[in-house]
DNA sequence: TTGTGAGGAGCGAAGACCACT
DNA sequence: TAGTGGTCTTCGCTCCTCACA
């Protein structure tokens, strides 16, 4: 056997080595970048290779030098648009770092699936684990683990010893959206919050609340969404009956667009009647009906953070936690603006939703 | 050294073995589920194993069997709803069939990119690639390949002899959405596209066509934008001048809220003035400050039959190409209606955006 | 003969160690 | 003595062959 071609099951090393008429092990050093290769050979064993159509074999590779090189990833909520696009920050920081993903995406969020993830995502033989997924609703231990690392900016994780936990400190971005509005004029603002087990809309939540509690305003109950438009939306009829509502911070901006369209059926005009400030920035929020101001993030960054941490983990690093400043803008649009108590005088038209901007589009 | 613990290396095979006093080959064929081994030793194979935490080593199975049930998906535009949300459809169809998917997600569709993105997949040992990129800009051919068996659903991919093209007749959709615009009066039907090098964006504009020269209506120019809610909104300000400008149909739903926006901008009322109908049904479409018209495609299912097309090639099947008939559905909200010289009497409410939708919002 | 099990040979690459210049 | 390059072994597992009830 293996007489060299080996059909369209591609070149092994072997067969490089020989048809260059070195042994094995040189190819394996050229491959590898080792030194004690003259240069000419070099080129040599690079082109014979290249000609062979020579790819290593990784699970050999794998298999020898005990690394995979594979990190996994369990998330939830895939098509949020959040979580999405912090699975794809995290890949391009995996690349960029010579590790690959191993993505699972949960359906749902029963303890039962929480460990099957983890557990093929072990068996896969990952090296550490990036959890994106309610910090709350992780029931893994390190017995499970079997000593492989967590990194994740959820919050941190109930027993399990090797990990670091990135803290993207989200509550000033919420205090910024709350103080935004109180600066407006309100007199209170009220809070469509997301899931409680999310760690970030503990945080964003955190921060409204301190912003208020610092103003000495009032803090009126909770609404707790799912991050969706439908929950803004279902939320948002209950705030429409009350006149009393003048200016609303919403966890998400898709739970921002539900409030609108609820605010709108109710013949409550935007920002007339009703201010509003979303989180995410979402690239459709500047192209609303009303464009909607919100809290830009740098998720991505956190992201990179977390890989970082996790790659510096299995490379022997110590657990810990890092706080990170994350970085934030207030960006302002059209769905905020002064109480209408304050501005009788100046503003009674009928439909103030559907006026000009008053930030002009950027292109 | 291996003196049974190992550290924290975890277990492996022969150490199992040694516990239960068997040789390795026999906890293989238990681990395996191969037969030849009496249910009590079975379950005393099992029960050790589990107590030592073993767990099987991917790279030395992959080594002998020359399997790895990888497989690799190109991504592109992975920030898009239409393109995350197939990602993670094609993770569970995977998952469902024993199979874990590599991801790598394209910054651009540069040439090299994409070759570059291609040989890293082949080199992590993938058994066959999913394409979510244009075909326009897929560069591969056999030899890149190495035999590796390709299947999309992005039209067919030039010089790749194993491939399987799932093709999801978007063209009726789109044929559905226009024809929806022209049942309730209006004269014409304007398209704002996608990129054209996406088959799917084609496709549309393929319906949108064959619905209008069914009905021998003129055919405007078609405005191409790059699905996001800003090129929505640029083209948007276009049509917005033109008066004879009554019905549009986008490619997709951020394309069509960009172009909300444009038209409220120009003080031109949805539905009165101009009627829209998006695709995608994205979740926040329903809670639009006027509730989006839209097209539904199962796009899950068309992913999971990718997905089979390609475990079929891998496991011996052959190339080829399906037809699928992708199931459609027309979502009427309040973004269209009649064109306004056919109900002048009834309608001069200056305000048409903000009223009451017509549908009732399901909860 | 039919289960049931053990023993040995690789899979492809990398590391330790040795042998030439 | 450096620099080069080759040999042999090993990683963990599965398949093949063969020995025993």
């Amino acid at each position: 056997m293996r007489t060299g071609g080996r059909g369209a099951k591609g070149a092994v090393m072997v067969d490089v080595a020989r048809r260059v008429g070195v042994s094995q092990k040189t190819v394996s050093r050229v491959i590898n970048g080792a030194p004690h290769v003259r240069p000419e050979l070099r080129a040599r064993v690079l082109a014979v290779a290249a000609e062979m159509g020579y790819r290593p074999n990784v699970a050999a590779r794998a298999l020898v030098t005990q690394r995979t090189h594979v990190i996994g990833v369990v998330a939830m909520g895939t098509s949020l648009f959040g979580p999405a696009s912090r699975v794809f920050s995290l890949e391009h920081a995996a690349r960029e770092r010579g590790y690959e993903l191993a993505l699972t995406s949960l359906p749902d969020m029963s303890l039962k699936h929480m460990r099957t993830a983890i557990h093929g995502l072990l068996g896969r033989g990952c090296e550490g684990i990036v959890l994106e997924v309610p910090n709350k609703v992780v029931d893994i231990d390190d017995a499970l683990l079997g000593g492989v690392p967590v990194a994740t900016s959820v919050g941190p994780i109930p027993h399990v010893s090797r990990q670091t936990v990135i803290t993207s400190d989200q509550t000033e971005a919420g205090r910024l959206a709350t103080q935004h509005l109180l600066d407006l004029g309100h007199e209170t603002v009220w809070h469509i919050g997301g899931p409680e087990h999310w760690h970030a809309a503990r945080e964003r939540r955190q921060g409204w609340a301190a912003a208020l509690e610092a103003a000495k305003r009032p803090q009126p109950e909770v609404l707790h969404g799912d991050w969706s438009a439908k929950s803004g939306y279902l939320l948002g009829l209950q705030l429409a009956k009350r006149r009393d509502v003048t200016a609303v911070f919403t966890a998400n901006d898709h739970q921002a667009m539900g409030l609108m369209r609820a605010l709108t059926e109710a013949n409550r005009s935007i920002p007339r009647d009703v201010s509003i400030v979303g989180f995410d920035d979402v690239p459709e929020a500047e192209f609303q009906i009303v464009p909607l101001t919100t809290v830009r993030t740098d998720d991505a960054a956190i992201s990179h953070r977390v890989l970082s941490a996790l790659v510096a983990l299995i490379e022997g690093g110590e657990p810990g936690s890092e706080v990170v400043e994350m970085s934030r803008e207030l960006i302002v649009r059209s769905s905020t603006g002064e109480p209408a108590h304050r501005t009788r005088a100046g503003s009674m038209s009928p439909n103030t939703a559907a006026r000009a901007p008053r930030e002009s589009i950027h292109h």
